[in-house]
RNA sequence: CGGGGCGUAGCUCAGCUUGGUAGAGCGCUCGGUUCGGGACCGAGAGGUCCGCAGGUUCAAAUCCUGUCGCCCCGACCA
């Protein structure tokens, strides 16, 4: 196994070639779409866990509806079949006879979950619903890439119902919360927070909010939206219900998202020139045992299962006991499979009564008596989870500069190096000018400016503080 | 959709300029010796002949035309 091109280097070969040498995808014959591999898989199992539970703590379900959505339906809320047109692939023929009607492979769900809302919900009684649906959605993108933007792909997608306004927009909030709280403390991802400008909302929402994150390369990632849909859907869709006032209203509702492309987040903040770095949360091996055999002498073996026992209930740990490979090439290997902390154990380990911990993010080794093993590998799996986030922090405040004219706005967005953060007028020409200029949009606004402030970009009355950047 | 690159063994690629009937490294299989930062020795398998379709030629991986696909950058877009 050959090495990998520096991250620093060219960042999207990189990016590419640590996703297939971990072992998390593969091509697959059709342009655009990725085989989730087993180790992949894992990962991205251990993400939905995280996700899945705290959706569960809030009161949400999960269901499942189909694939397809009738074109019919589909065209009902105007500014969201023109918002996602360009890139729904449709299904025209099955069974060897063309439809009547052609299907759209769902690019979202909004408009067969709001068809089904319609039905289920006809008393204030009857709400809130909070359903969440793990899924595979389909958009006909043009550039692809492993994760960040394939034409399959999987994500979570919720979508509640409510009786009033207010009751929505805290829902939508909730779930901002659930989000920026995952990237940070399980995949170790800092994010900004705040509200989508008018140009860059999702199609069809009265507002969105998102959660970004900063890449190496002085992109911007957007990990996470959670949308207030208003009652555009409740009207297009007709979902309606008798209020304890007797009223017949439209309900209010939410939909909130997340895809696989928030690991290629993780795999670009927090990887090196040697591949992958997993943050232990979301490591399907947090320890990998590494056995360092001695000619006619079996028990480096049997230390090596000792020493899994020893972990059993503190991490996920396995046992590397292949024979065909020596010890260096499986070191090499699982540092570029991102395992946080590898446990070699050899003769002279063995020897001494101990274990010798490498670490994955800073590649300090330790020699650690058998019987603290427990302890330290605890310790120290914690402490790498705590320095990824600080280390991706630090690169993000340094990477961020705050422009108070023109000049180091336009300076600071063309340099390229991360967030913009300024005063904004917020509006879309403005942004459209800015993104002329620059080729970066506002990624979120982030709350109010001081009354009387003035937009850095164009100098016209700005009532928000918001941050730009390019973006993925 | 525009620009660039590439399709030859499982993988990475050489061979193409100057046509002569296909190679290397890695990987794989078997046997043995090894293992503290990508081990070594020996034996072996592997390409309906070089993405596909035409054309030129006595002869095409190589020259010409077309076509399909993939990757990267840009534009567009979650």
């Amino acid at each position: 196994m050959k090495s990998i091109p520096p991250k620093g280097a060219d960042l999207s070969d990189w990016y590419t070639q640590v996703c297939l040498r971990a072992q998390l995808v593969d091509y697959a014959p059709v342009r655009g779409c990725i085989v989730l591999r087993p180790y992949g898989f894992a990962i991205w199992d251990l993400i939905r866990e995280e996700f899945d539970r705290r959706f569960k703590a809030t009161g949400h379900q999960n269901a499942y509806f189909p694939l397809f959505i009738p074109e019919s339906l589909l065209a009902r809320e105007a500014e969201h079949v023109e918002g996602f047109a360009p890139e729904v692939a449709w299904v025209t023929e099955g069974g060897g006879e063309k439809l009547t009607e052609r299907l759209a492979i769902r690019p979202t769900s909004e408009v067969i979950v709001g068809m089904m809302y319609a039905r289920w919900i006809q008393s204030h009684r009857d709400l809130p619903v909070l359903i969440n649906q793990w899924a595979n959605v389909v958009r006909w993108e043009k550039a692809t890439r492993p994760f960040l933007r394939t034409l399959e792909f999987l994500w979570q997608e919720g979508h509640t119902a409510h009786a009033t306004q207010a009751e929505a927009s805290e829902e939508v909030q909730q779930m901002l919360e659930i989000y920026r709280s995952v990237a940070e403390d399980i995949l170790c991802l800092p994010v900004i927070t705040g509200r989508k400008s008018e140009h860059e909302k999702f199609a069809g929402a009265a507002a969105t909010f998102a959660i970004e994150a900063l890449m190496p390369d002085g992109k911007a990632l957007q990990a996470g939206t959670s949308h207030e849909l208003g009652q555009h859907f409740a009207k297009a869709y007709d979902i309606k219900f008798t209020d304890t006032d007797e009223q017949i209203k439209h309900v209010w509702t939410t939909s909130w998202g997340v895809s696989w492309r928030i690991l290629g987040g993780v795999i670009m903040v927090h990887g090196d020139d040697r591949g992958l770095v997993l943050p232990p949360a979301i490591a399907p091996h947090q320890v990998v045992v590494v056995p360092i055999p001695k000619k006619g002498d079996d028990t480096v073996a049997v230390a090596a299962r000792e020493i899994a026992a020893l972990l059993q209930g503190v991490a996920r740990t396995h046992v590397d006991d292949r024979p065909e490979q020596t010890a260096p090439w499986k070191f090499n290997e699982w540092e570029m499979r991102g395992v946080p902390l590898r446990a070699e154990i050899g003769p002279r380990d063995i020897a001494a009564g101990q274990v010798t911990l490498a670490r994955r993010d800073t590649l300090e080794k330790v020699a650690v008596p058998r019987e603290q093993l427990a302890a330290r590998v605890s310790e120290i799996l914690a402490d790498i989870q705590r320095s990824l986030y600080a280390r991706a922090l630090a690169e993000r405040e340094r990477r961020t500069v705050v422009a108070h004219d023109r000049k180091s706005f336009v300076d600071g967005l063309v340099a390229q190096t991360g967030f913009v953060e300024s005063l904004w007028c917020a509006r879309t020409e403005c942004e459209l000018d800015i993104k002329a200029e620059t080729s970066a949009v506002s990624r979120v606004i982030a709350g109010a400016a001081e009354p009387g402030s003035v937009c850095a970009y164009c100098g016209c009355p700005a009532p928000v503080r918001a941050f730009f950047a390019r973006s993925y």
